[in-house]
DNA sequence: GACTGGCACTCCGTCTGTCCGAGTGCCAAA
DNA sequence: TTTGGCACTCGGACAGACGGAGTGCCAGTC
């Protein structure tokens, strides 16, 4: 591939990035030392559009990138600008102060929504990376229960459960028993001794025990219902006129929890900044659109994933670099507090 | 005032309601069979402009409500629709099958969106309305533990806490006076006792208990970190065109908890659905918007309030029923679950 | 006195045609 | 391979014309 044409491709992305309209071969000269003529560079944009890079919204317009365009940008030239360290310690004194988990989240979600100016989504810490706190049962009537679930992330998952006749003695019991045999533990390892726990119980406890256990099995392994939040939705009016058509289905899938989550699950595979741009979208309704996520979490153990969603029209590289800042910063976060 | 022109104030709000365009008077007497000929409604039209309750977006145009008109429409003219038996069949199974609490606002804000088509807005049941059920203590680190609190409504709340030399024999201790002090009581009453438990704990349990007694306290008392919980977020799109000025700042009013629980909390006076139009709303940023909103909870006892934001331009008639059908049943589903 | 039909007037939205500029593709020359 | 020149295309802005919906007012009718 041409040296100068990837050059090309770069200013017309930071062009239509900055004005959001056609950018034509006359200003790109104009506004980049090209040190070639605006023929010239009409010569490259040909090629670069018969190679799918960048397109003509209609004849004798200025061209845009396409998908595949800002696929080649992101890959081979965004050169992600670190913050500035005024931006980093913005970051810190607006995570710090935060009281529970909840509060980090929200904390978390607003400052990158605030930071990247764009909507930002931030998962709950998954289970499987986390150890199990404690595990309490709390009697409600007499033939129902609310079992509660404390991780190491300070996360806290209740359930309703049908517990035929219980008394607080009984319930004692089952409550040592369940914390001997999860506390300490990661959700897998903690399932496998639920599972031995079973058989091991007394029989004065095999009854209610069994209920409990199950529930508690359920609560381990259901990954799915980790939760996300979701704000900056206001920076949703950046996409511009294009209202019903565009913004509509986008605030659809921001409701729906499933398809957040598994937004967000398909983009973290490796350790670092993930981007899907347009069509590389999973659902049809973000294929206006781009995610940028990263997983986050201490060390090399990573808990979850956070990320923002923006029009495909983006500034790629400091966006980067703003999520994987924050990532990197609440993540160090969780690991202390 | 005069019976014929209510009746044509009325017919001009239906109409505009529906076509969402200025409405004239030879429209107006095609449309309804008012028994008189355009030229006598234009003489009401003129009458009812001047005292306020419509105007002309412009010269020869068709007469607009004003906030004014909508008012005198909800307070002297709607006849509030019942609902249908199928959508009332609807309610109940959209939210039969919930398991927590979580999950039961969800589906009620939910259920609240499609039924209005509006943005739903459901404020998490107030402590002060609910009895606590149980309170623990949860060791996390030698100087730290979590102290959670569990209402009757099935709410948890929880904040982390600094708790210098303890061990798990004190901390039973202090689990079983601060349950016996609170178990049952509603969050006032469950206040003064704690107050008196201060004077009243042994020597062994007095500074962990004083850390303790002081954070339950400040939950028990802090109703205004009541949560909210919004949904319907695409039916924004309904507002039409008028998208960078009008839908923005409403966007940004339903981040922002505080001013949700302020307006949730100043609309809902007497025990009935009550409607806040345009100007009459606190926030500007809301003021191109109505709200409907309705307290809920059993029988006389109010849990929390929950509601609707819309344009003004809206049914209110039927978005007033729904409200207050969503509203009972909920309310009686929480009091029986 | 209240209602009605008629009439002149106003103003918006739409449509049309024109014009300008930005941008392109191509070609021949450097 | 680059460049300048040129003809061409298309969209956006502008201006004027037109039709329609609606109004206010007035004089006549019940």
């Amino acid at each position: 591939m041409d040296d100068r044409k990837l050059q090309v491709l770069r200013a017309i992305v930071a062009d239509y990035v900055s004005t959001q309209e056609p950018v034509g071969s006359k200003a790109l000269v104009d506004r980049h030392d090209l040190g070639v003529s605006p023929a010239t560079v009409r010569n490259d944009m040909a090629a670069l559009e018969e190679e799918g890079y960048i397109t003509q919204p209609h004849t004798s317009a200025g061209r845009i990138p396409t998908d595949k365009g800002y696929r080649l940008f992101v890959d081979r030239l965004g050169s992600v600008k670190p913050l500035s360290p005024a931006e980093q310690r913005a970051i810190v004194t607006f995570l710090s102060g935060a009281i529970d988990l909840d509060d980090i989240l929200l904390r978390t979600v607003r400052l990158l929504a605030q930071v990247t100016q764009q909507v930002a989504i931030v998962q709950y810490p998954t289970l499987s990376h986390s150890t199990v706190r404690h595990v309490e049962v709390v009697s409600l009537t007499t033939s129902r229960a609310l079992l509660i679930l404390i991780t190491s992330t300070g996360r806290i998952e209740q359930r309703a459960l049908e517990l035929p006749e219980h008394d607080e003695q009984t319930l004692a019991e089952l409550r040592a028993h369940l914390n001997a045999a999860t506390v300490g533990n990661s959700s897998t390892q903690a399932a496998a001794r639920l599972q031995k726990l079973v058989d091991e119980l007394p029989p004065s406890l095999s009854v209610i025990g069994q209920a409990g256990i199950a529930a508690l099995l359920e609560m381990l392994g259901s990954e799915s219902s980790t939760r996300v939040v979701v704000g900056g939705m206001p920076n949703l009016t950046r996409f511009g006129q294009e209202f019903e058509t565009a913004v509509r289905p986008v605030l659809e899938a921001l409701e729906e929890q499933v398809v957040l989550l598994r937004l967000l699950g398909e983009a973290s595979t490796d350790g670092d900044v993930t981007v899907r741009i347009g069509q590389e979208n999973p659902f049809k309704e973000l294929q206006t659109t781009s995610l940028v996520a990263s997983p986050y979490g201490s060390q090399a153990d990573a808990f979850a994933t956070l990320g923002i969603v923006g029009p495909t029209r983006m500034d790629y590289p400091s966006t980067m670099a703003s999520v994987r800042a924050v990532a990197r910063y609440v993540g160090r976060f969780l690991s202390e507090g």
